[in-house]
RNA sequence: GCUGCCGUAGCUCAGGGGUAGAGCACUCCAUUGGUAAUGGAGAGGCCGAGAGUUCGAAUCUCUCCGGCAGCACCA
């Protein structure tokens, strides 16, 4: 047999036999590589170890350890996890088992609901199964064969899939023992190298192929990693994150709450509404600053503004109607769009009014899905950082690349550094021509480049076909929060329908009748999902100029009351949100409530400091103190608390 | 909306066919104590709602409401 030139990661370059397979090709290195391989890197593509290779080709040998196994482990516990479920729960059929971020799931089909405790038993079975160590055989089957042997066994949804592969391609059934499974591969040589840092997560229903006209399947999820030291910090992240939980800080914190009469409704309480205003002030002024002016459309409109709008038709479901003793019908507004047309209409436009920017903070309700509640990440009732532009075709360009540099630069300021820009596309269910939806996506590409390549690539950008609103294409700006979580928030939508629908036009210079473009923006689109954010992403260790309460001050004896008051009253006249704690208790216990509150400064005030007028500033997280006079203090507060868009340069 | 689980005091949770418990928080009393819990006493619940089974239901069954996890949907 010819020679082959396989090349290693450091470089070198030796000769092979072709048909060398990867385990063979491992022991000629070393008996131990070829120990610890479980699969091997083909010029960039993972494959089984048992694979001949019969070409000149890069290669690498993976071990357990590397990035690379991470994949196969995860994957391979999936098969495993298959197969000890259909060992315990005979009749279980198996669908489809893929890798994850940190796990894998399988989803199965079975009349009995699997239970919790299931888990722990299934979990046993797979020990079982690892320490068997069978080893992981492909055999290449016809579709015919494959068609036949699922029938017979009465997997319909393995059949199901097959028919979903293209005819002409091979199937590949991977053995482990006495079970097998339809699969693409790779897997690692034996079930052993799974090792035994798994675990099974939770248990949850979910829809074949993702679809909620299918059955719904029950999935489970597990978690695998290369070692238990990596398990254990896993489920140590998971439990920080929950310690996170924007709902269990939100009642710690007293910001707000929700109640059974009000589902999907916040109930504000005054420090989450101080949070809330605060973060509103913040945007009135960049808004302003941007060229915006601010006004406020009603909330209950007749249906025909809607039926005009198209909403009726195609957002209905989502809309809270009523109707009243006269038999007239109207919505609760779910969007702040059509009324603000209904601003820009009242009265002739000039081009020269043009671009003409107006927002709102508009308290918008939808009838979302019980299921999608989720906290202040998810309600039924929210407030937008709403606006909208009317422009000419000739502005539109530079009104969304203004619009993106607004948006990022607000993220800048909570330090969201890492965006990406995903453009969505004409969905399916729409309103106006396939020529509006051409001209929208046309400019919106062309913006989407320059985004990108005028971030210097720092911008990541992408496409999300079908996902557009059903008026108009989308940019929707995802940025990655302090724990690496991805939000979408900002959004910015090129809409050539709304204006005619609305018969919306301005006079140009020639005295004819234009029709304007419009672009609805929202950059942190919910006001309660943004907070919800802010509060897990700084676990609530608000910035200063965030913070509801940026400070409390604490007496030590009755006698500092006093100049507890006059510290208080101070800081208070400076525009400070400050609070007293002069109760009748040891400063260790007011110090340990107001540190579990997250009250970011704690000003200590006993007898010493009073009469030297001094006071001692305790930041949170911080074990120690620094005491200096009232008056540097004061200075240092006020200069911290100063909002990231009125910082002197 | 779908699947599964859950709903006991403001919060965190125990109990589980014979009419209710803990810790923290709250109120009162004593204590004026230097940076993450001073001691004592007290008050607090139609055990999510409705119906059923039962001599008797917070406990079992059903329906509804709400929550949680995931799916679907989405700012």
């Amino acid at each position: 047999m010819a020679d082959i030139s396989l090349k290693f990661p450091d470089g070198s370059e030796r000769p092979y036999p072709a048909g060398i397979t990867g385990k063979a090709l491992a022991e000629s290195i070393s008996k131990s590589l070829s120990k610890k391989a479980v699969a091997l890197v083909l010029d960039g593509e993972l494959v089984d170890l048992a694979d001949p290779i019969d070409r000149d080709a890069g290669v690498k040998i993976v071990t357990r350890g590397d990035d690379e196994a991470l994949e196969l482990i995860r994957h391979d516990c999936a098969h495993v996890l298959a197969e000890a479920v259909q060992e315990l729960f005979p009749g279980t059929q198996v669908t489809i088992g893929p890798v994850i971020q940190d796990g894998f799931f399988y989803d199965f089909a079975r009349d009995e609901p699997f239970h919790l405790d299931d888990l722990e038993k299934i979990e046993a079975k797979m020990h079982e199964i690892i320490k068997r160590n069978a080893p992981f055989t492909k055999e290449v089957w016809t579709r015919e064969k494959a068609i036949e042997h699922f029938k017979a066994t009465g997997e319909d949804y393995k059949v199901e899939l097959i028919d979903a592969i293209p005819v002409g391609e091979d199937l590949k059934m991977y053995r482990q023992g006495d079970w097998m499974d339809l699969c693409r591969g790779p897997h690692m040589t034996s079930t052993g190298q799974i090792g035994t840092a798994f675990k099974l997560m939770k248990l949850a229903g979910a829809y074949w192929r993702g679809d909620s006209n299918n059955a719904m399947l029950q999935r489970i999820y597990g978690t695998a990693w290369a070692s238990d030291k990596d398990l254990k910090a896993h489920l140590h992240q998971i439990e920080e994150a929950e310690k996170r939980d924007h709902r269990k800080l939100g009642r710690e914190m007293s910001l707000f709450h929700f109640q059974e009469e009000g589902p999907g409704v916040v109930f504000w309480h005054p420090k989450g509404w101080e949070l809330f205003q605060t973060l509103t002030n913040y945007m009135r002024r960049r808004q302003n600053a941007a060229g915006y002016k601010e006004v406020n459309a009603p909330q209950i409109l007749d249906k025909s503004l809607w039926e005009t709008s198209g909403h009726w038709e195609w957002y209905q479901e989502n809309m809270f109607a009523t109707t009243t003793e006269d038999d007239r019908q109207f919505a609760i507004k779910p969007m702040n769009c059509p009324g603000h047309v209904q601003i820009f209409k009242h009265g002739l436009r000039s081009y020269r009014e043009l671009p003409y920017r107006i927002s709102e903070f508009g308290c918008v309700h939808r009838y979302e899905p019980s299921g999608a509640l989720h906290g202040l990440m998810r309600v039924r009732g929210f407030t937008q950082d709403d606006a909208h532009v009317f422009c000419t075709d000739e502005q539109l360009e530079e009104e969304c690349m203004d619009i993106d540099e607004l948006i990022r630069s607000v993220y800048r300021d909570f330090g969201f550094d890492e965006i990406v820009v995903k453009l969505s596309t004409r969905p399916e269910k729409r309103v106006g021509t396939d020529d509006q939806w051409d001209r929208a996506e046309a400019v919106m590409l062309k913006v989407l480049k320059r985004i990108e390549a005028e971030s210097g690539g720092k911008v990541k950008t992408g496409i999300n076909p079908g996902e557009g609103a059903f008026y108009g294409p989308k940019f929707e700006y995802v940025l990655k929060d302090a724990i690496g979580r991805e939000w979408q928030c900002g959004t910015n939508q090129v809409d050539f329908n709304l204006p005619e629908r609305f018969d919306a036009f301005y006079i140009d210079a020639e005295s004819d009748r234009q029709r304007p473009v419009m672009l609805h923006r929202a950059i942190l689109g919910s006001m309660e999902r943004f907070i919800g954010i802010l509060i897990e992403s700084y676990g609530g260790h608000f910035p200063l100029w965030l913070a509801p309460v940026q400070a409390v001050v604490a007496t030590i004896v009755t006698e500092a009351d006093d100049y507890g008051r006059k510290v208080e009253a101070e800081l208070r006249a400076a525009g400070f949100r400050v609070e007293t704690d002069f109760r009748n208790e040891k400063i260790n216990y007011k110090v340990r409530e107001h540190s579990l509150a997250k009250v970011p400064v704690i000003l200590v005030a006993g007898r010493r400091e009073a009469e030297e007028g001094t006071i001692s500033v305790r930041r949170l997280g911080s074990q120690q103190q620094t005491v200096m006079t009232f008056a540097e203090a004061k200075a240092m507060l006020l200069a911290e608390a100063v909002p990231p868009d009125l910082k002197p340069e």
